[in-house]
DNA sequence: ATTTATATATGATAAAGATCATATCTTGGT
DNA sequence: ACCAAGATATGATCTTTATCATATATAAAT
């Protein structure tokens, strides 16, 4: 039994790391799986002893970064229902967010444009649900809200920074980001 | 002098209409020059008598279809400016909408990634900026309300639709078409 | 009808990139 | 130290595609 028990699954990992860093920042047709591999300190022969193809990498990253964020993975009392999601809105709407220094999928994908991949499109809108649920839960905690306040909210979030990403301007980037974090805060009861 | 004065620029107009059509719902890497030039009646060879390359084409068709919208070009006065925002709201927040049957590349191309293509970032953000100033300029007219709210409502309607394609289910894709719908209607005064 | 500038089509080129077949390396167990 | 199973690297292959060079078609003006 050659290299240790879970090698095999850490490089694994690393390629998903690896594939949702580049796949957010370029998309999906934008990463060839040589520069997958290398930014994993790898090269392409080895990816296919971990995933059957390019596409199948795409969803699992997805998917892997959705059970990954902080955010997701709190404590349970880390953080007050307000504080979580008082967090969330700073840091989705941050500046820093839209320059690709810490993403999320949601945002940077939601147009990435392999529409007929089922696959894809499947890993993306249970990572989108799983966010609404997540939201609504703090939210409920402490607010009289339904389903579709929430919806509107993560809808513009996701939408705001997937927007600002187009623009070089920094004031017009931040005035997008302000605006909406203005709006996601007086509908989650005033954070 | 062959070929009638304006059939060069008649042609160019059809092969915008196409790669408006195309592009919005395939994406930049998921049409081709061949693609492009069938769906217009043509082939690859005379596309190069008309744009410099495909990456100018696709900033080009974005700028050609952000100034043919049936919204933009009204009459003045054939609506009232609650009709307008109303009907925009409608038929952006609507079914046919995410399915693709008449389409807005600001939804559509949100994150089509060529994210280092200048030309075609600018393209975007200067439609989407159009748009904010139409409807700033309909909103302001019977609501007191300022750029960051028309900022929130924007983002939201675009992220939304960005988001619904991603779903194969019409009960979640009409979920949160409507849940925006309500919020953005609220936002509007209560349209 | 012929000419000819202009527009379009056909075929070639060349590069990129996903995937695969084969070779080589790694390291836990002996 | 050595072996072998497991992991990774190297070097094709084959397809796709943007772009270009060249040939052909079109129709306004004569």
């Amino acid at each position: 039994m050659p290299y240790t028990k879970d090698h095999k699954k850490k490089t694994r990992e690393t390629i998903l790391e690896s594939a949702f860093k580049l796949f957010t920042l370029k998309g999906f047709e934008g990463v060839t799986v040589d520069d997958l591999m290398s930014e994993s300190g790898l090269t392409r022969g080895g990816f296919y002893a971990h995933f059957a193809s390019k596409a199948e990498l795409y969803s699992e990253s997805i998917k892997y970064a959705a059970n990954n964020t902080r955010l997701a993975n709190l404590k349970p009392d880390e953080l007050s229902s307000k504080e979580w999601l008082s967090l969330l809105l700073d840091e989705y709407l941050s500046v820093e967010h839209v320059r690709g220094e810490r993403v999320c999928p949601l945002a940077f994908l939601v147009a990435d444009i392999n529409i007929e991949n089922d696959q894809v499109n499947t890993a993306y809108a249970n990572a989108y649900q799983g966010m609404n649920v997540a939201v609504m839960r703090y939210a409920k905690s402490y607010l009289d809200c339904d389903e579709q306040d929430i919806l509107s909210v993560t809808a513009m979030i996701i939408g705001a920074v997937a927007i600002a990403r187009k623009f070089k301007n920094l004031e017009a980037i931040e005035a997008i980001l302000s605006a909406c974090r203005r709006e996601a805060g007086a509908k989650l009861g005033g954070i």
